[in-house]
DNA sequence: CCAAGTTATGCACACGTGTGCATAACTAAA
DNA sequence: TTTAGTTATGCACACGTGTGCATAACTTGG
């Protein structure tokens, strides 16, 4: 089948060691013989076997990515396609292959992750959060294996290296954004208080405002659950009081299709009554009507910053940083077109 | 570091071709010797090097999956990553192990893809139908090399596996169920006449209206494009004759919502005086006003369909059909509700 | 012209596991 | 008891590549 290093060392008469030696740059070889080699190798169509490398120097040079079931609906839209598409170029990019692993709770994740990193077939993995566990970590921890957590872990007992969302920052831009557009009572929507992520929102929310000299009103941060339901509840009950917010931040995307029925039915005009935004940057942000203003991660990025990270863990045991947050970006659409004040026409 | 299968041979007193025999029990071994071995893998906490094994005996045991950007915005929401669970299960169960490479056709995803396969390191391999060209399948072919398509491939000049979504009776389906709610005069919206898909689900909207003895309007078979303006410039027309479609069949997501909102501003019912069914399933659906019947594909079937018919392809040269196609779910929501005729009350 | 240093290459072993062949130990048949 | 057959195990080599050490060939300085 395929030729090896000693059929190409053979027809350029030399020793398959010197051959290995041009293939790696590992010696200095003399030109005339690196010529012979070369075209040895054109002519055979040598590629060299990857498995045998990898074997030979004790470096797979793979990372994993476990998945779990989990995933497909935790997960925004393209998050997971394009997070697996950004690991995959990092990874690419520094020679790294990239497995796919299931990480299922079910049948005891740890116990099949054990067996699979004691096969010294990766050098590492990548976790969604949703699937790690203190067993896990602790195991990890001990046989000091490279990893890396997509996603804030909750209650982990060591300190581990993870990527996020920075969503302290996204807090602060969803306010900055309705302030700049001229909107000052600002209420915050989370679909659970229990969750890391939202209490990071809650807490850069309240920064942005505070330094906006804007008083927080604790009665304005409203929990609820994720559906359209219970999105549409909170936002009549909010609509309903005195002091009525004019605008409002929803943690997710079904609790927002909620508070624009909502507001609908009460005939409160979105934006100029009601300004909006949604922390998750779905499709259906642009197909709702109005269209609703969201928070973007770039999740290509995360895939890389993630990887990145893994790999540096890998090839070199310092590492600056525990965690590694990702900013997320305003995209302006309709419900937060309000006029600023004293504007014209 | 890990122990080896000389240390488990030493400990046990056996030579180490035994402990290899009894791992793949490959020989008959004596009980005994059996359990001398056993329990020495388990005070080493043996575990078989990955790397060696699908080294020495020349096979990876090892499938990859190749993505593209373009996964992240032409698949539907969970997708992709029901699909890579569904074919990580599914090599999983045959001992095979899934990676994930990048088939990007930027920088000649051919010639890439060439060089990992000689690079023996997997041992076929899963595109999804928007990254193959001529090129690639003519070059998988000559090599003989093992591997399926995701979808249904276009202009394949060679025979080719292929797994995909039923769409022809995706289109029965969807007029099957339109009918038994009593619509009768169904029209097709379609995002593009030119894709395989709409093809097929054309074909099975025709036959299944056939086979009810419904007489074939091509008037009501219209074509645009993937927006929420194209849908409902499509579906103002369509309302605005005479014959007026009483139920309406749209490919896809986007142009769905722009028929919600022409039926809305025009003042026509959604369901009673039309009937929607969207072929695309996603969050949408759910979250729109009134919320639209869809037809649903099990993508995670659709990933252990794939890999099954690989591995099928890998070990055994005879494999029954080329394409493997998956039904469809009509999933009833509110946007076909319509009353029974002759319902009571 | 010789010694010391440099450059280019080969030899032989290593990595961990699998396996064909040889063989020792045992069993059953004659 | 001998022979043929069976059972259990070891030996040695293979897989393709990488690499420490030895060494031949060449260069340079005195």
């Amino acid at each position: 089948m395929g030729a090896t290093i000693k059929d190409v060392a053979r027809l350029a008469g030399v020793s398959h060691s010197t051959v290995s030696r041009v293939l790696n740059n590992k010696a200095v070889i003399s030109d005339e013989t690196k010529k012979r080699i070369y075209s040895a190798m054109e002519e055979l169509k040598y590629v060299p076997n990857d498995l045998a490398r990898s074997f030979a120097n004790g470096n797979p040079s793979t990372i994993a990515l476990a998945i779990d079931t989990g995933n497909a609906s935790d997960y925004s839209n393209s998050f997971f396609s394009n997070t697996v598409f950004g690991i995959e170029t990092a990874a690419h990019k520094s020679n790294y292959s990239l497995m796919v692993v299931n990480g299922s709770k079910s049948h005891d994740g740890t116990e099949d992750i054990e067996r699979l990193l004691m096969g010294k077939r990766i050098n590492g993995i990548i976790f969604p959060e949703s699937i790690v566990n203190k067993s896990l970590l602790k195991m990890l921890d001990e046989k000091n294996f490279p990893y890396v957590i997509l996603g804030h872990p909750m209650d982990a007992e060591v300190e581990t290296d993870w990527v996020d969302i920075d969503n302290r920052q996204a807090g602060e831009a969803a306010v900055k954004h309705l302030i700049e557009k001229g909107y000052r009572r600002i209420a915050f929507m989370s679909d659970g208080n229990d969750k890391v992520f939202n209490q990071d929102r809650i807490e850069g929310y309240k920064k942005e405002l505070k330094k906006n000299g804007i008083e927080i009103d604790e009665k304005l941060i409203v929990e609820g659950v994720s559906t359209v339901e219970s999105g549409k509840e909170l936002t009549e009950k909010l609509l309903s009081g005195k002091d009525v917010p004019d605008a409002l931040i929803c943690s997710n995307d079904r609790m927002v299709v909620g508070t624009l029925r909502a507001a609908n039915e009460k005939g409160i005009v979105v934006p100029e009554e009601l300004g909006i935004i949604c922390c998750d940057n779905t499709p259906v942000m642009e197909l709702s009507f109005p269209s609703i203003t969201s928070l973007n991660v770039d999740t290509y990025k995360l895939g890389i910053k993630a990887a990145e990270k893994l790999i540096g863990r890998i090839e070199d045991e310092m590492v600056e940083d525990r965690a590694n947050l990702l900013p997320t970006d305003v995209i302006e659409r309709g419900s937060t077109l309000k006029k600023m004040k004293g504007a014209g026409i």
